[in-house]
DNA sequence: AATTTCCGTGAAATCGATTGCACAATCGAT
DNA sequence: ATCGATTGTGCAATCGATTTCACGGAAATT
C-alpha cells in the first residue's frame, strides 16, 4: 500500500479510503490512487484486514463426516452461497468426537472467524460453552437443539413423515412398516410421529413390531428388513428415515424374493444421488438442503454484521419424489403373509 | 497477551518465548507465565500470529464440483491429513469455470495461504500464472498438467487400465469393450492404453468400434452401453474409467436383457460408495485417495517450510477390488451376435 | 473582513502477535 | 579483581492494513 501511496504522492490513509469507499476522496486524487493500484497491481493483504477489523470473512462449516452425502451437499451448497457473498468457508469432520470438535472450534475462534454452521452437535460437549463465551455468530443445522436460543435451520420432519404416509395411503396402503433412524435423536422421532400420526387418521395401521431402529447407514437398512420380515411380513409398504436405510431394505427385500413395487412399496428421505442411480429409482422426498444452507449463511452474515440480534429459526418443508418404488397396492402377485 | 503479561510479571516478549519455546526461558518465570496462561484462558490469536509469520497453517483445496464422490474424498482425506498436521482447510469449488477459479484463487493469496491443492485445474487457465507469481507451493492432484515443473499426486493411470485388462483376461475373457472419459484429457487416454496393450499382449481383441467415449458421468454409462451394443455386441467384457458410468452402462445392459455378470461383465474404476450399494456389487479398482491426499499435504506442508523445494511427482497404484460384476467369460446363456 | 462550516488529506495510533538488538546478571577462568 | 562468555529479559520495530484526530484551505455565512 506504501508503493501505491507514493506512487500517486498520496498517503495510505487515502489509498485505504479509495479501496474501501469509506469516506469522499477527491475525484482527481481516487482516479491517480486507482491508476496507481492498477500499475502495481495491488491487492490489499486480507490478513492485515482481518486483524484491524476483527472479521475475516470466512464461515466455519462443521459437520460429523464427509462419507455421507447429506454433509457433501451442505458443504457444498454453503460454499455456493458463502462464495455469492464474499465469504470463504473452513471445513471440518469430526465424527461427532467431542475432542475434535472442541479443537476445531476453539481453532476457528482463535481464528477469529465470523460465524459457524454446525450440523449434529453432541449435545453433551462443552463446545456450546465454547461458543457462547465467545459470542461467534452459529447456526445449528439439519438438527434442532434442546436450547432454543440458538439460531437454527431445519427440516419439518413432522410434516416429512406426514408427506410419506399421505403418499402411500393414497396409493391404497394399509398396513405399514417404519425403519428408523436412532430415536435419541429428537428429528427421528418427530419423523415417527408425522408418519404414525398420519397413518391412523388415515385409516391404515402401523404396528409397533413394525418399527425397526436403524443407525443411518445402509447395512442397518438390510438388518430392518430382515427383522420385518422375520416379525411377520404383513405390510405393504415401508417407509425408511434417509435414503441409505431405504436402499438397502430394498436390496434386502429383492434378495429375498419380494418385487418392489408390485409386492412391498418403498420410500426414502434425502433424496441423495444413489437413489436415481439404482434400479428400480427410489421414491423419496428431497430435503430442501440449498435453501438451508443458503439461510444459514445469511443468518451468519447477518449476525456478524449486527443486523440482526434474534435467534431465528427456520423451518423448511421436503419435497416428494415419486420415482419407481413406490405403486398401488396389491398390484404384485404376493399374498400377505398371515401370523 | 498484555494481561498475561502483567499477571506474570514479565514482558509480552517473555509470554511468546513461553508460547514457542523458541528461545529458553528462566524455569522459574517459564512456570509464572504458564500458570498466568491458565488463569486468563489465554490463546494465542492467530491471525496476529499469521500477520507476523507469514504462515497461516492454511491450506486450501479447489475441486471443479462436490458433487462427484471423488472430490469430496478429496476434501476428506485432506481435511484429516491437515488436521492432524494442526491445519485447516479452506474450499472452494470452482465448476472448473475458469474465472471462479481465478477469484477463488486470489482470494487465497491474499489470505496468506501456505498451500493449495488443486484438483483439475483448467489448463488454458491464467491461474497457474497467477500463482507462480505469488509461489505459493502447489500441489496438483488427480490430474497431471503438461507442465512437468509442478508437484503433482496421480494415480498411475496406464497401471489402472492394464490392472482392468489383466483381470478380466485372467477370468477368460477376451473380446473387449471400454466406456473411456474425455479422451482430451492425458490421464484418460493413459487409461486406455494400458488397457489395449495389456489386452493385445494378452491375446485378446479391443475393437476400435468398442471404444466409446463418454464424460464421466452416470447418463454416459447408458449412452455408452447403447452405443456399444447397437455397434455389435460381440463383446463379453466392459470397461468403464469410473465407476458413475459403470453402473449407467451396467444398468442399461440389464434393461436390454442382459445378465450382468453372467452375459458381460463389467469393471470400473474408482470404488465409489455406489459401487457396493448396488445389486450385483460392481467389481472395480479403488484409487488411493487416501494416500494421495496425505502425500499432497505432505508436499506442501514440507515446501512451506521450506524443507524441500523439488518439484516432486508422485504415482501411486489402484488397487483391486473383485465383487460381483465380473465372471469367466461364457458364464452366461447368451450367444455372441456375430454381424 | 471576520467567523463558521465543510471537505479533503496526512500523521500516528491501533489490531495482537513475533523477534532483533541491547543490556544486565551470573558464571568460570585467568 | 578483571574479562569474556553465557543466559535471561525488556524495549521497540515489524507485519499491512483501518481509523481517529487534527489541520489547512476553500466555501459559506454574517
Amino acid at each position: 500500500m506504501k508503493d501505491v501511496a507514493r506512487l500517486a504522492n498520496v498517503s495510505v490513509s487515502t489509498v485505504s479510503r479509495v479501496i474501501n469507499s469509506s469516506i469522499p476522496v477527491d475525484e482527481a486524487t481516487r482516479l491517480r490512487v486507482e491508476k496507481a493500484i492498477q500499475q502495481v497491481n495491488f491487492k490489499p493483504n486480507l490478513i492485515a484486514r482481518s486483524l484491524r477489523m476483527k472479521s475475516t470473512n470466512l464461515i466455519g462449516v462443521v459437520v460429523p463426516e464427509l462419507q455421507h452425502e447429506t454433509f457433501t451437499s451442505f458443504i457444498k451448497f454453503a460454499e455456493e452461497s458463502a462464495e455469492a457473498r464474499g465469504y470463504n468457508l473452513v471445513i471440518g469432520s469430526t465424527n461427532t468426537n467431542p475432542e475434535t470438535e472442541e479443537r476445531f472450534i476453539e481453532n476457528l475462534i482463535r481464528r477469529n472467524i465470523d460465524g459457524i454452521i454446525f450440523s449434529r452437535v453432541s449435545d453433551h460437549s462443552r463446545v456450546l460453552k465454547l461458543i457462547d463465551r465467545t459470542k461467534i455468530p452459529i447456526v445449528i443445522i439439519d438438527r434442532s437443539l434442546a436450547r432454543e436460543d440458538i439460531p437454527a435451520v431445519v427440516l419439518d420432519n413432522y410434516g416429512a413423515g406426514a408427506m410419506a404416509a399421505g403418499h402411500l395411503l393414497s396409493l391404497g396402503h394399509l398396513s405399514f412398516a417404519c425403519i428408523t433412524g436412532p430415536l435419541d435423536i429428537s428429528i427421528n422421532r418427530e419423523r415417527l410421529a408425522g408418519f404414525r400420526d398420519t397413518i391412523m387418521t388415515g385409516g391404515g395401521r402401523l404396528d409397533e413390531r413394525y418399527i425397526f431402529e436403524g443407525n443411518f447407514k445402509y447395512d442397518s437398512g438390510g438388518r430392518g428388513a430382515d427383522f420385518l420380515l422375520d416379525t411377520g411380513a404383513d405390510f405393504t409398504a415401508v417407509w425408511a428415515q434417509n435414503d441409505y436405510m431405504a436402499i438397502g431394505a430394498m436390496n434386502r427385500l429383492a434378495a429375498r424374493g419380494f418385487s418392489i413395487p408390485g409386492d412391498i412399496s418403498i420410500m426414502g428421505l434425502d433424496n441423495i444421488e444413489h437413489s436415481w442411480m439404482i434400479m428400480p429409482a427410489l421414491t423419496t422426498m428431497a430435503q430442501p438442503f440449498r435453501q438451508m444452507c443458503e439461510s444459514a449463511v445469511d443468518l451468519i452474515v447477518k449476525a456478524s454484521r449486527k443486523e440482526t440480534t434474534d435467534a431465528s429459526r427456520i423451518v423448511l418443508g421436503p419435497e416428494l419424489v415419486i420415482r419407481e418404488t413406490t405403486a398401488p397396492a396389491g398390484a404384485g402377485s404376493r399374498k400377505l403373509v398371515g401370523h
